[in-house]
DNA sequence: TTACATTCCTAGTGGTTGATAGGAAAATCA
DNA sequence: TGATTTTCCTATCAACCACTAGGAATGTAA
């Protein structure tokens, strides 16, 4: 209790030489090209200007490291939290998330592909936990919007005989595989128009609401 | 000229103590877990029984080892490109290459996913050279999926509206992705269910050949 | 039996890995 | 100023990495 906040109040020693978001942000670049395995504390402590001893006294170990750049990527004004959220159906909810997924791994200043997807596909057995943590967040995403399809279903916005686990693996397993062909050479005009094909897999029914009129705020 | 294969006329010096192709095959298995750069020597050895010296004799480096692997894990009696061959139409072809896929990456003693799609992802600048190979490969099936597509597009099979590269694409795609997801533990259950959801991409109109009755091999 | 060709085994190479010990430096607080 | 707290820098650790030199072992050919 009588707790302040200890960002208001200057702390006591040395303070930090680098900033600490700069430096993930760094961090993450290099995880995102290289893999987590294969981007070393000698690539890291040059890319940041920091010490081994100050990245291991700030972020605790590399592994420590790994999981705040990949928590930055993560985050930002635009997450798959809020594309899910905010999108008027469950089929617009799985295009925008292809659509952010194709720009977001053919970027000019960022590496090809997906942090998420290739950091950490194959690995040692000293990384396994490393790998389990990235699938975690993973199936985290395609939960969502699974649940986001069977409200979906149940709201009779999309066919009741949809299978939405397939539907929802299906937008994983094609923004996954759009990291491979971006880190591959695939130009962000081809993922595009690959969303576009991978689309067609969705019902556009009678019961698709968005091809309906949209309901007016009040009846008359 | 007047060249004996070699194979018939036994070598001079001391015999190989290892069956090479038993060798490749675990090689094969250790890349196919733990990918490229995660495989060390060491694992190699202990799983080969054979000394460091005898690989490297027998196959140049681990570079050499890993492509021959490869070349092992691609071979065998069903392979993508029989499969795209033996298909009746091109839409049957991406099916099948998709089922191939779901069970490929699920297979009981066998791990998980897919060596060509998860064994060099991300890797360290000394690998870059293994990572492309990789890349041309899955570039080779792409494109043979493709002009399988373009091929059923001009004979009338598929619509002529359909956009061949983006349909190969999206098949690809869902094949890496798909790769992913039985790594992160997908039943082979839920990749079938993914592949038929996958499949609802594909035109299926007046112009499906394979929705029309079979065409007599001799016309009446 | 001898010569030769090839492979195997032992023991190591230099280099890199992630991580750390110990003391100097830089800030606040009294 | 002097005490305290925190971070930074130098130097280094043991373990592991892919890889190899050199000689013993094992086969064929004469």
């Amino acid at each position: 209790m009588n707790q302040v906040d200890p960002c208001q109040s200057p702390k006591k020693g040395r303070p930090l030489s680098f900033d600490r978001d700069v430096a993930l942000g760094q961090a993450m670049l290099l995880f995102w090209q290289h893999g987590y395995e294969a981007t070393s504390l000698k690539d890291l402590t040059s890319a940041l200007g920091v010490r081994p001893s100050s990245i291991y006294s700030a972020f605790g170990d590399k592994k420590g490291l790994f999981l705040e750049a990949v928590d930055h990527y993560l985050s930002g004004p635009v997450t798959s939290e809020t594309i899910i959220a905010d999108a008027a159906t469950a089929r617009d909810a799985a295009r925008a998330l292809l659509r952010a997924a194709a720009a977001g791994f053919t970027g000019t200043d960022t590496p090809k592909g997906c942090l998420l997807a290739s950091s950490a596909i194959s690995c040692s057995d000293a990384a396994a936990e490393v790998k389990e943590e990235l699938a975690v967040r993973r199936r985290a995403i395609e939960s969502l919007l699974r649940r986001r399809i069977v409200h979906a279903i149940r709201s009779g916005e999309v066919p009741a005989e949809s299978d939405a686990e397939a539907l929802a693996a299906h937008t994983m397993a094609v923004i996954q595989g759009m990291s491979t062909l971006a880190r591959d050479g695939a130009k962000r005009e081809k993922l595009l128009r690959l969303v576009d094909a991978a689309m067609l897999a969705w019902p556009t029914g009678v019961n698709d609401l968005s091809q309906l009129p949209k309901r007016r705020s009040r009846p008359v």
